[in-house]
DNA sequence: CCTACCGATCGGTAGG
DNA sequence: CCTACCGATCGGTAGG
């Protein structure tokens, strides 16, 4: 009666995967993210969920990408696509702050978990991690640029410094929600940034 | 002819425990610290082991304990013990870029790692990270206050603001350092200290 | 502190 | 996608 799996039976059971994985990885770490657990809880077998990614390693990597999807979907392409600037630059960071306030991943920001999980060793997850990062900054540091050359920052604006401020402006906030569970954060980080932006 | 284990003895394999420990523990995290490595690695037995601790929580326990001694030993305990105020509070600071430029630690700072990995969990080792994290910004808090009292900060200074914006500085720090191995990061931290202490 | 062992779970494979 | 299984390792205990 009813046909095979089709192609997007498939890829849609992988979306479920990376989903859940998600969800687990963000508050217990990628490591944490078992094949037994997971296939128990999405009602599999470790053999039938495996067979999507052959091995646990190859699993980890697919969360990452699927961390990435979310991430852009919920940071740079849900701000107005100005041309790149400061007002970019405020909008995309307001969005940030937006995207940890609304607690899109239950345990937080995946990659600033999955880094501090993985920055002491090394290997393909933490490599893609680190890739990542560095494509974000990229992101941060055109902006940047460009708003020292619209007179819209400084001529004198050191730029990796100020993505060095960025960045510790987000793992606050990150800390202070997760931990502290402090509604007061997402406040706290839109004055950070203002300071940072008006100097 | 030898005699048997003295206080003195069981003390040192205690603490060597627990030292091996912390170096893991910075690297690989409080759960990535195993009962089985941890003895192979000690040339010990499993259960000789937990014979100090009786079980891994009451381990991890220990563990948050030493890397709170270790960090009170090299950061506050480190700087001249003048009265609290706008000078200490710049002197502790630096003595906390300094720890963590000098690797005190393999993995860099054990809080920053541990609290990422137990923020979105419950339980006894969750409370005392947070614990020891809130006892850290009481410190700060004490100095903040009495900068401003001795008139040495602007007396509208957002005393919480400030310890989020300082505790942002030292997380990037040791993202750029673990993730990066930037070695320009504690000079972007220093800079970005001055900028914070200079408003 | 040790040896010897426990049940549970790990990632992964064979075969269908 | 499944069942059935593998060797290795997990935290922990009994008994000395």
């Amino acid at each position: 009666m009813s046909p095979r799996r089709s192609a997007a039976d498939t890829r849609e059971t992988r979306q479920r995967i990376l989903g859940h994985s998600l969800a687990i990885a963000s508050q217990e770490g990628l490591e944490g993210l078992t094949i037994g657990r997971l296939a128990t809880e999405l009602g599999m077998s470790k053999a039938g969920l495996l067979g999507h990614f052959g091995t646990k390693e190859t699993l980890q990597l697919a969360v990452v990408d699927a961390a990435a999807e979310v991430f852009l979907r919920e940071v740079p392409r849900r701000v107005k696509q100005l041309p790149s600037g400061l007002r970019r630059l405020k909008d995309v960071c307001e969005a940030w702050v937006s995207y940890l306030e609304r607690n899109v991943l239950p345990g937080g920001c995946f990659f600033t978990a999955a880094t501090a999980e993985f920055d002491g060793r090394s290997g393909p997850v933490r490599d893609a991690l680190a890739g990542m990062n560095a494509l974000w900054r990229r992101d941060l540091r055109i902006h940047i640029r460009r708003a020292v050359s619209d007179g819209d920052l400084p001529p004198d604006t050191d730029v990796e410094q100020m993505i060095y401020e960025l960045l510790g402006i987000m793992l606050a906030l990150n800390h202070f929600l997760q931990l502290e569970k402090d509604a007061a954060a997402p406040a706290r980080a839109r004055r950070a940034l203002e300071r940072l932006f008006r100097r």
